[in-house]
DNA sequence: TTGCGACAGTAAACATCGTTCACTCAGCTG
DNA sequence: CAGCTGAGTGAACGATGTTTACTGTCGCAA
């Protein structure tokens, strides 16, 4: 009876739960958000659909947990990457970023799922400024990087004034969540964030092929361009 | 009899799929992609569902119709709002960026259907590379005035040496498309469409409030950046 | 004018889906 | 041992996309 270990009808539950969301998973990859099904879990676990109702109350509700699986899986390949490259935040960032890519591009469905238009229900999760949103356990080891940076030796950015009058103001839940971050540095983030969530959506949603047959080049010249623009790079 | 007036059948025909395209926008933008019924389209325009099964083949050609009715309709936005900014290539551009984020924050659902992830049998219509590519025609009046800002004055770009060695190879269908376009334009570009895109979907895919309570002040910020660093900042 | 053929639309049916309800059965706890 | 909690089932309801067979109706040609 020690707290710690849950007992067995906890264990026998935890698994089942995981059992559904590897199942979801499963028919998310083989054909996209609306193949996901809970009678066909159901017949791949051996069981009826009813029974799934014991552990989410809703199809909606099922695809919601994945969504908040997927977040914490690709925020920890991130962190992961970025704890690889050692100690040098110039090498952290680009290996952050390309863990990213890599991740998008390995789990196109998934990205889609977590970061592409908002499923109804799922587009709730992300709504919320709170420190502890999933979202920003993504972007809390890029900011950490770039602030280590700056702390080093700040690069160019538009004059201060500018910001502070223009985005200063809806700048709010970033800078309080990482302990009054310099606007310069909270900008810096955003600015980059968008180039890399743009080269990456761009590249897993299609949108680019048009123009550009390899778009890992685009997204290295990228990474470059924009390290040297911090004073980031290596050399 | 006259060959260019049509007859009055395929006049009620194209009638008939104009409805049904309507209908099922309305559907779409009440409750998103999956919410778009034939049963619902037909009982709205007074019809049983296998009616439709005369215009279209199937659910999804339906969807894939209005996915490139809606392509048309922003690239047509934003090539009116560029016309409409006279003849300053900067400001031509920074018009067609708010044009296009504009179009996108007034009709989300829309949006997310055409730039989101693939819905099955969409993403086919942005595969090919073809300059009659619908994509294309979007970015024609973009990569049109960057030209003419280049032509004016160059801005600093990355080595040429490095971009022809990396980029070049893989940048045939944009640079093509449009009669031998210098790499640097090519590059710039691209790497400002991805910068574009990225904060427009950021923002309507609610990928950005954890951080940021105005999307749009980030947006003019990135727009004056951009700009200044090629060179086309009116003053 | 008459006839015919192409076309628009319908009704019924099938397979699938999410969801609810009443029910059974096993296992843990007092 | 009794009883309760929770897991799972089967049947049912309403909804979906799609197919099939059928019925009109309109327009064009002889």
């Amino acid at each position: 009876m020690t707290a710690s270990s849950p007992t067995r009808r906890e264990r026998l539950r935890s698994a089942a739960v995981s059992e559904i969301k590897e199942g979801a998973r499963r028919l998310l990859v083989a054909g996209g958000p609306q193949a996901i099904s809970l009678r066909q879990i159901a017949r791949d676990m051996g069981m009826t659909a009813p029974a799934i109702y014991r552990y989410f109350p809703s199809l909606e509700a099922l695809v919601v947990a994945l969504a908040e699986d997927l977040m914490g899986e690709v925020a920890g390949v991130v962190a992961a990457a970025g704890e690889a490259a050692g100690d040098d935040p110039g090498r952290q960032l680009a290996a952050m970023a390309r863990a990213y890519r890599a991740w998008a591009v390995a789990n196109p469905v998934e990205f889609g799922l977590v970061f592409g238009a908002p499923v109804p229900g799922v587009g709730e999760l992300a709504l919320d400024c709170l420190p502890d949103d999933p979202g920003a356990d993504l972007g809390r080891p890029y900011v950490a990087a770039f602030l280590k940076l700056w702390q080093r030796e700040p690069w160019p950015t538009p004059p201060r004034e500018y910001m502070l009058e223009h985005l200063g103001p809806y700048l709010g839940p970033l800078r309080q969540a990482h302990g009054d971050l310099p606007i310069e540095v909270a900008y810096t983030f955003l600015s980059g964030w968008a180039r890399l969530y743009g080269m990456v959506a761009m590249e897993v949603f299609h949108q680019v092929r048009w123009a550009l047959t390899k778009p890992e080049a685009l997204f290295e010249a990228e990474i470059v361009q924009f390290l040297s623009q911090v004073g980031a790079l290596p050399k």
